[in-house]
DNA sequence: ATCCCGAGGG
DNA sequence: CCCTCTGGAT
């Protein structure tokens, strides 16, 4: 089987298994999107979506954020993962959106991932859910589903992975494949012990051909 | 115990 | 490349 044919497999196959999310970030503008992908490391969408209610009432603009203390955005932050870095992140960003690109969020990778807080995963999010362009952020979900139904080749960085995917996945189905790669790997091929028998992706499961199938040596 | 749509610094 | 940050749900 060639990569070619194993992508439309897996492209093909998500057509008809569109899996669902039961969370997502909730936001109304490009600046709430932003707070909310960069809160959203290592946290659910649940909690961040708890969280962000309080921070867009009490500072409702790039503008208002800007002008927020530690000591006052911390509190609203607590409950969620790392939160010393992210207020220091949330503000910092919003500063430099202010001072460096006049109050605007910029919308190009190079520009996002110079404000704090913001990697070229966030960048990517942020490009491609606002302005739609095809780009692809590969998070830990993606990486690791890419390399076990075989997506990607010896990928050992995101970038890697995000340039294969790009590579073979056409441009219009871009922004919809990174949902369902993000949705398979959070509710069936989970990291630890994915649900193998839940899914379609079997015949093309480098994973599944040499850790689940029975007569196979498991090798962890 | 282990996982959640990572980023920054060493 | 590695490490740290760091809270809540399951």
């Amino acid at each position: 089987m060639t990569r070619k044919e194993r992508y439309a497999f897996v492209l093909d196959y998500f057509k008809q298994h569109a899996p669902n999310a039961e969370t997502e970030l909730i936001y109304d503008n490009p600046y709430q999107l932003l707070v909310a992908v960069i809160l959203s490391a290592q946290c659910t969408d649940k909690r961040v979506n708890m969280t962000t209610p309080a921070i867009f009432e009490e500072y409702p603009d790039v503008e208002a954020l800007s002008h927020a203390t530690f000591d006052e955005l911390f509190p609203l932050i607590r409950s969620i993962s790392y939160p010393n870095n992210k207020t220091k992140h949330l503000i910092g960003m919003a500063k430099m959106v202010v001072d460096k690109f006049h109050g605007e969020i910029p919308m190009t990778v190079e520009e996002l991932v110079e404000l704090p807080g913001v990697g070229r995963k966030t960048a990517n999010v942020i490009t491609s859910v606002v302005d739609n362009q095809p780009n692809m952020a590969v998070d830990t979900h993606v990486f690791r589903v890419a390399a076990r139904i075989g997506l990607t080749l010896n990928a050992t960085t995101p970038l890697a992975t995000e340039k294969q995917l790009l590579e073979f996945i056409p441009k219009e189905l871009v922004h919809i494949a990174h949902h369902w790669l993000i949705l398979h790997g959070r509710y069936i091929c989970i990291a630890r012990t994915p649900k193998c028998d839940e899914c379609g992706l079997k015949p093309v499961c480098k994973y599944y051909q040499k850790n689940v199938k029975p007569g196979v040596k498991a090798i962890g």
